[in-house]
DNA sequence: TGACTCACG
DNA sequence: ACGTACGTGAGTCAG
């Protein structure tokens, strides 16, 4: 028999310090829980105990600030974040089997001792864990301990026995507490010999055995002068220290050891509390994955219908007559041609083919363009690219779990149909195949459920399903490019790299990895000797805006900043791009719909949204984004569109007034905020005014804004006072979206879309002020892009409606490209700003306005 | 892999 | 008294 004893406050403890914020998306913490379990199932694997007994404080201390609290209470006080895994990790030990012990009076010390001394007298094996070294000294021949930490967010666990803490500390397990009531510890109030530390301590009792020994031989010369003067007069607090440092072994706890036997607990309540607090990985690891499901399955009178069934599939132009009419559960395998196989669910029956069965290609063709038939599916992207590549055209896909998850919570990684039905506890359906579709077809209900009750069915079924196929269309047409273009700027660029690099090492008098900001911080701020600023976790920092101030100290600055600027263009844009070119000589972007927490769409492979635009040697990029033969592109994007939707959503009276107007609105902010007429703003004012506004967009604090425009941190306090004052209703907004997001846990968009904020329950100032942040610009940065959205559908449509070959190719979040024909351009111009401007109805305007060229460069020039 | 830097809206 | 603006993706270095 052999027991393992878990110190649950000491490794709880670590787990939390050792593992990075984690939290629900409704705010509720976990880093903890996760790092226990992990610390748990390692020592599990190492040490195979057949009993376990888990041991907490009673009373777990709770947290007081700083400000007025001493180092003591503070040391032991527990952060709220720590203290909410409490409950919920006990709750789960017990469902997972273990007992937990706890006891009036005594700490968790107290009763590892206990059970260690109770495990001896019974002569089993005793195991403890904790993260703390004074229960070294309960160390003995049959009881060892397992010192566990969590490092980078993984356990770490170190095994002491008898022999490794003689090689360590050179005495007995027993002995530590000697050496500690010499030493004391100022962290568990233990006061021992005031001036000898570790060293003096340890050296002692190795040499004198005890506290009682070194006393013993208080006049021996191998006690110094000062330390026996130390000694004695400490010896009454080493005397109450040994008292205080001794573990005790006299809790009244249970030391029946067989009551603490693990149990099988119950299995199903552990894996639903686990995907509660959302920690599937952890589900995985324990080998709980099919426990979840248990529990929802509870039988009822619907378990028959809740049964799929393979079924051999009629001849498919049969099966196809079958399926009119019907709600239909796809699960397609795609590749470069198209759909390669299909399992597909109707009325509970599974039916599979491939591209080798009789009759697939029309099959397909039938299945996807019949609208009667109502597809739900994993991933509609997917599905409508690979329609395209088969030459048809999906139609009626009214469900995609990714998308509708996604909608629910923004903040998730992980939209896979395994991860869904964990965390939306949904219980696979019977199947007599392993098929995913016994998943996927009770995922669509739940999921469907949770997005009415949002109010998010018009979101998902007018906005993010639609917008899937225009995101499919976009990706298979790609955007044309110069490859000998981009390739000749590459070797223009490599000239003047290779030019500034021996400059550069010239100046500095060595060679060194430019590249590096570790050698760049040496060489700058050691061999060249310029005033450091400011230092980032690793050593100096080296980003421009350092760079920019140290300008005038040396000329090697300038060039430094122009060989990042050229290197940057050189790697990722030349080399970049000419890594990514398709053989029909275009690319074709990824457009990542279930990527952002504000709705914005994303590009990969490569990130075409942020093609230079700032610099005139970036800008050039943009002439290498071509139209293909005989087309042209047209290119429009909205003015100011989050400063607008700002406008209309805080419904500020003066915003909405200027830009009503036609007024240039920084020039307006600028002309009533330094109070003088219009035509007396200079572009300092303007400018100044303009990143005020951004500022406001982006939840603003002086500080930001005082460096980014360059005036004192109490003038930029000033400008945000005048501005809030003259757009009053932007203040009150700013103030109702942070107290209504406390109240619900979320902001939304105006058209339902959704973001939690866990951060606005952290009591961590920073973390607080960030979710504030946050609350108020995602429903702005998230309305705006919902309205391209639903622009870039109604582009889509209307360009098919009216039968054109002209195409969206590209968006930039308030950009829209589209490829034409030359004799449609001015058509397709007129057609893309109307639709972008009419996309929804606020109560202002929304201008767009459309430029023609052969390449991006020409068509965003007007 | 994470930190740093920098490209875009 | 805190540390210091929102949202992305990619290339590079260094442990």
């Amino acid at each position: 028999m052999k027991l393992l004893v878990i110190d649950g406050n000491s490794i709880l403890n670590r787990a939390y310090y050792g593992i990075k914020p984690l939290t629900t998306k409704e705010g509720q913490y976990t880093n903890a829980i996760y790092g226990f379990l992990t610390t748990l199932m390692k020592l599990l694997a190492e040490c195979e105990p057949d009993h376990a007994a888990v041991a907490f404080d009673l009373k777990a201390p709770t947290f007081r600030h700083k400000a007025y609290s001493g180092y003591k209470a503070n040391r032991k006080g527990m952060p709220p974040e720590l203290a909410s895994q409490l409950e919920p990790l006990k709750e789960l030990l017990g469902y997972l089997g273990y007992r937990i012990v706890t006891c009036e009076g005594f700490e968790a010390d107290d009763i590892l001792g206990t059970l260690a001394s109770a495990c001896t007298k019974q002569g089993c094996e005793c195991v403890i864990a904790t993260g703390d070294r004074d229960s070294l000294q309960l160390v003995s021949d049959t009881v060892s301990v397992r010192l566990a930490a969590t490092k980078f967010g993984k356990p770490e666990v170190t095994l002491y026995d008898t022999d490794k803490i003689k090689e360590v500390y050179g005495v007995e397990p027993k002995q530590l507490i000697d050496i500690k009531a010499i030493q004391g510890d100022s962290s568990d109030c233990i006061p021992g010999v005031a001036g000898i530390g570790p060293k003096g301590a340890g050296e002692l009792i190795a040499k004198f055995g005890s506290l009682d020994g070194v006393y013993e031989n208080i006049g021996s010369p191998d006690i110094k002068q000062g330390t026996r003067k130390k000694l004695e007069e400490g010896k009454d607090s080493a005397y109450m220290s040994l008292i205080l440092g001794t573990i005790r072994t006299d809790a009244p706890v249970d030391t029946e050891l067989s009551r603490y036997a693990i149990e099988k607990g119950d299995r199903a309540a552990a894996a639903r509390l686990m995907a509660r607090l959302e920690l599937f990985s952890l589900i995985k690891k324990l080998g709980l994955e099919n426990e979840a499901s248990h529990i929802s399955s509870a039988p009822d009178k619907k378990t028959e219908i809740n049964e799929l069934v393979h079924a051999e599939p009629p001849a498919l132009d049969t099966l196809l007559k079958q399926l009119a009419g019907k709600t239909c559960d796809i699960l397609a395998q795609t590749d470069e041609q198209g759909i390669a196989s299909i399992e597909l669910c109707a009325d509970n029956k599974i039916y599979s083919a491939d591209r080798f069965t009789e009759g697939f290609e029309s099959f397909i063709d039938g299945l996807l363009c019949d609208e009667t038939i109502k597809k739900r599916t994993d991933d509609s992207k997917r599905l409508f690219a690979a329609a395209i590549r088969n030459g048809t055209e999906c139609r009626s896909v009214v469900f995609d779990t990714s998308l509708a998850a996604y909608l629910l919570n923004p903040n998730s990684s992980d939209y896979t149909i395994e991860r869904l039905v964990q965390e939306y506890e949904t219980a696979p359906y019977k199947c007599d195949t392993d098929s995913r579709l016994a998943m996927l077809v009770p995922l669509c209900g739940r999921l469907k459920k949770e997005i009415d009750s949002n109010g998010q069915t018009k979101l998902l079924d007018e906005i993010e399903l639609p917008l899937a196929r225009v995101l499919a269309d976009m990706e298979y047409s790609g955007f044309e490019v110069d490859k000998k273009g981009i390739a000749d700027y590459g070797k223009a660029l490599q000239r003047d790299i290779d030019r500034l690099q021996s400059e550069i090492y010239e100046k500095a008098g060595q060679e060194f990895n430019i590249n590096s900001p570790k050698q760049l911080g040496a060489v700058l701020f050691e061999s060249l000797g310029l005033p450091a600023k400011k230092k980032t976790k690793s050593g100096y920092s080296t980003n421009a805006e350092v760079l920019e101030e140290l300008r005038d100290y040396h000329p090697i600055i300038d060039m430094i900043l122009e060989y990042r600027a050229l290197t940057k263009l050189k790697s990722t844009y030349c080399d970049g791009l000419l890594k990514v070119i398709a053989p029909d000589g275009r690319i074709h972007s990824s457009f990542n719909q279930t990527e952002t927490r504000t709705g914005r769409i994303s590009s990969t492979e490569p990130n075409l949204q942020n093609i230079p635009v700032r610099t005139e040697r970036g800008k050039e990029f943009r002439r290498f984004f071509t139209a293909k033969d005989g087309c042209v592109l047209v290119d429009a994007d909205y003015s100011q569109i989050e400063l607008r939707v700002l406008a209309h959503i805080a419904d500020d009276r003066n915003m909405l007034d200027a830009f009503r107007n036609g007024e240039d609105i920084h020039t307006a902010t600028a002309a009533k905020v330094f109070g003088l007429p219009k035509d007396m703003v200079t572009p300092t004012l303007r400018s100044r005014a303009k990143a005020v506004n951004f500022g406001i967009v982006y939840g603003i604090g002086a500080f930001s804004l005082s460096k980014d425009i360059g005036v004192s941190r109490k003038e930029a306090e000033g400008y945000i006072k005048s501005y809030l004052a003259l757009y009053s209703g932007i203040d009150k907004y700013m103030k109702d979206v942070v107290e209504k997001a406390k109240k619900d846990g979320y902001v939304t968009t105006m058209f339902g879309r959704r973001r939690y904020l866990p951060e606005l329950t952290s009591s961590n100032f920073n973390m607080r002020a960030f979710g504030e942040r946050v609350a108020r610009n995602m429903p702005i940065q998230g309305t705006a892009a919902d309205i391209i959205k639903i622009a870039m559908i109604r582009v889509y449509d209307r360009l098919k409606r009216e039968n054109m070959r002209s195409r969206l190719i590209l968006q930039v979040h308030d950009e829209l490209i589209v490829e034409a024909p030359e004799d449609e351009a001015l058509k397709a111009a007129a057609l893309l700003s109307e639709e972008m401007e009419n996309a929804v109805s606020l109560s202002l305007k929304l201008t767009a306005d459309a430029g023609i060229g052969k390449t991006w460069f020409d068509a965003k020039g007007q």
